[in-house]
DNA sequence: CATAAATAAATCGTGCACGATTTGATCGCA
DNA sequence: TGCGATCAAATCGTGCACGATTTATTTATG
């Protein structure tokens, strides 16, 4: 078994790394534009397939924690795109809803991803198994402690 | 052509940011007990590679830029990881080297990358290819500029 | 009912990434 | 030779991510 000296070039984590620094790249002056950072888009995404979730619903899905949604959300609050309200039922949780500004971006962000999507150079097969993949990847790696 | 309302699990670009970040969870407590972190990491894989890069080309290699790297550097030069010196041809240039306490890590770092890969759950073929069409879509979308 | 345990969000400090700009050295060209 | 263009690195401000802790509310248990 040849133990030829790993680079860079060799490691996944690396490869995913890159890619996603790319990926912000790309979009970061699109979403610019529009006012947005790139984990605000995915809360507005998150937002539009249902609204009115929590903040531990939101971090639930987004693989985020309150420490990063708390500020992120009082951003978005100021900039007027979401509500936060305490809920009646149980004052420790917030609700996050949409306002009609964020409402009014759907379209522009909708062609963003198409934008997207022509960058990868992929076909739509390619481009769903590679996504699949990478979840996969993500999902098994997720909750391990390797000798902790 | 139907236009389902997507959601962040449909993104490619959002498997790729879940999955870096559930990467840097995984790595960060592993690279802590050694005082490193995850960029850190890259810049000695990058520099046992082939040692004394300037800036600019580890720069090169990692898809980063000065303003990234220079505070990155002189945090792991405080750390006493590597050495400093504007070269003498060109007084522009910086020069990277590791230290002896860089070299001392190796082994133990060399342990963590197969134990991350063990964590993957993929076989060694299919995290090569994984890793090869990351890099794939990283190359298509770098550079480009939708328009921009 | 009292109070300890659990839970949800917020707070705090550190280290990236990156756009924009600045500093300082080198190069190109009249 | 002079001097503007170019180039490498550094500086600055903003917004994540995240470990650790705190605050405030709810639930569970004696």
């Amino acid at each position: 078994m040849e133990h030829r000296p790993l680079g860079t070039q060799d490691l996944i984590c690396f490869a995913l790394y890159s890619a996603n620094n790319a990926m912000n790249r790309l979009y970061r002056p699109l979403l610019a534009r529009l006012g947005l950072t790139y984990p605000q888009y995915l809360v507005l995404v998150s937002l539009w397939d249902r609204d009115g979730k929590t903040v531990g619903q939101l971090g639930e899905e987004l693989g985020l924690e309150s420490n990063t949604l708390t500020p992120l959300l009082k951003r978005m609050a100021e900039a007027g795109l979401v509500t936060r309200a305490r809920s009646e039922a149980d004052e420790r949780v917030v609700t996050i809803a949409l306002t009609d500004k964020a409402n009014a971006l759907k379209s522009e962000v909708a062609d963003l991803v198409g934008c997207v999507f022509d960058a990868t150079g992929l076909t739509l097969d390619e481009a769903r198994r590679l996504r699949d993949d990478i979840f996969a990847l993500r999902d098994a790696i997720e909750d391990r402690d390797p000798r902790g």
